[in-house]
DNA sequence: TTGTATGCGTTATCAG
DNA sequence: CTGATAACGCATACAA
């Protein structure tokens, strides 16, 4: 591995003068400069990054934290970083957190010795009292999630709208008793809050009331989604349609129909979230809120090394369309 | 961010010392070991990784590189990897290759710095000639993907009977035009040779020829498989089974064929290949060559954590069992 | 406009 | 058994 003093030597300059061209310093002889440009292209010279970061640089490097890669919606927003980060000239290092708070916590710290220049979160799995302080080391970004306070960048999606969309499409298809499927808690704050509230709104505008029975909290997987199908099947008063917090949910719910031999949607009605490619390859197709999944991890980029490139530049919030994609299991 | 600095002062030792009892030396007296460590924990103390990289050393880094994360089975692959890493220790890093040769060795080239300290390839994109320099500044494993040279470990799965018991289970339904999908190209080497190879020999066994028509190369996507089995039904003479070189085409496969209105596994039987929790959401579920992808991803993982510990450990090879999950598409 | 010297946090070498 | 010192590669304050 070439260094910065290989290259000083073979351009017969100091290390100085060629850190000063590699960082696009002023007060360089345009003469000189060439020289420089010259004997680091001979010798493929690339500036050491652990060099850089023990003395405190930023490195093109961006964290982004997820709960979990083999969950599609987090591969694809991962992908879309990625891609837009790649192409301005940023690496991504993606982190893992299992939804493992002192996880998260650990990945955070890697702010402090600038193994990553900023950080991406993609889910929130501490109080903001402990993750608000690692601002001092370099910008988060909330993608996906939002605190209350406006300390950082966000980027959401509207998901009371969607998720009111959604119960709002079920109720003009005639159903009246709406089940509620969500990953968070049914709760007035904490995750998902926004879907709730769209749950509750759509609800209470056509008439209806919420019937507890029919809310089923911390869901996620496939097999989550066949275990709820088979609950709803053995009420007695059971609902006739059911809004789900993700494809995969729904995914499982229709999966566990086909087994019990239960007609989609003439028996009971499935809406998704997400619209993952899944959702158009399931029988009947899925009907789905469909998030921008794509955008939103190129906007978070983009947010996010504005924030590196320029420290005066102003926090904004940023909320993305969602849209309800009609197909046949509604 | 403590240094070892502040725990040398708060110790009342040197660095030295403190450096020794970090890195597990040997002559460090009992007593001022103590005295070290519990400066170390009082000022939540960590290792400045930077530091250590620059100085050459190793730091519990290891790095993966995958064509992209969308695809579940790379997803379900760095999971697993991920997860057998943590518990012994080590973080890893995901990067993503696209399948461009350039950024592949790019990532290669993060070994030379020690940003990271080993690499895992879950495929190849350059020329070995390429790749084999870089071994010389830390372990390579392969995983998934191998080549002739047993210069590296090598953990992959049984490819070539996987393909012929799933080509034989066809058979065995009584099919004998049986048409065949590859991510790679059909040629004696190169990607996919061993699933090649199977497929020729289990037809060959069976005395049946191949049809170069019914051969369908470089296909990956779920659109891939749409097309491919629009294809199909547009041909005069046409094959009554497809054995497909993943889940994902052969969802597409089903989707198309329900679109058309053609029935499987009566008209068409299709067969995939990984076992992806897709695979048994289609209607009907269907049949697939499971790929044993967590054993895979843990396999590897413990391999080049091995290689990093003791340099001189054996470089083997591992084969991992597959089976074919006959479902209802078949 | 250019160069010298210093320090970032660690570990290795060598001396005590 | 312990400690001072140099070196890893780079960027900056300061000098020239």
């Amino acid at each position: 591995m070439a260094t910065i003093m290989d290259v000083a030597k073979l351009s017969g300059l100091s290390k100085t003068t060629v850190s000063r061209v590699i960082n696009n310093h002023a007060y360089v002889s345009e003469e000189k400069r060439m020289l420089v440009l010259k004997a680091m292209e001979e010798l493929d010279y690339y500036p050491n990054p652990a060099a850089r970061r023990l003395r405190g640089q930023l490195t093109t490097t961006i964290g982004v934290i997820i709960p979990k890669i083999t969950n599609p919606f987090f591969a694809y927003l991962v992908d879309a970083i990625e891609q837009t980060a790649y192409e301005k000239g940023y690496q991504v290092m993606i982190f893992q957190s299992n939804e493992d708070p002192v996880k998260e916590l650990s990945f955070l710290s890697l702010l402090k010795t600038k193994q990553v220049d900023g950080i991406i979160m993609t889910a929130i799995e501490n109080e903001w009292e402990k993750i608000e302080p690692f601002l001092a080391y370099g910008p988060i970004v909330l993608c996906n999630e939002y605190m209350n306070e406006p300390a950082v960048p966000v980027i959401k999606m509207d998901q009371f709208k969607g998720t009111y969309m959604g119960v709002k499409h079920l109720i003009e298809r005639g159903h009246q008793k709406i089940a509620y499927c969500t990953g968070g808690l049914f709760a007035e704050e904490g995750k998902d809050r926004d879907r709730n509230r769209g749950y509750q709104k759509a609800l209470e505008e056509a008439g209806i009331t919420v019937n507890p029975n029919w809310v089923f909290v911390d869901r996620h997987t496939i097999e989550d989604g066949k275990q709820v199908l088979k609950k709803i099947m053995k009420m007695e008063n059971r609902p006739t349609a059911v809004f789900t917090g993700s494809d995969e949910i729904a995914a499982g719910m229709m999966a566990e129909a086909t087994e019990l031999g239960i007609r989609i949607p003439e028996e009971i009605a499935i809406i998704g979230f997400d619209d993952q490619p899944l959702a158009a390859l399931l029988t009947p197709k899925l009907t789905t809120v469909r998030q921008p999944v794509d955008q939103m991890g190129q906007k978070a980029a983009e947010v996010i090394i504005e924030q590196l490139q320029d420290e005066t530049v102003a926090i904004c919030q940023y909320e993305l369309p969602i849209e309800v994609i009609i197909r046949h299991s509604t």
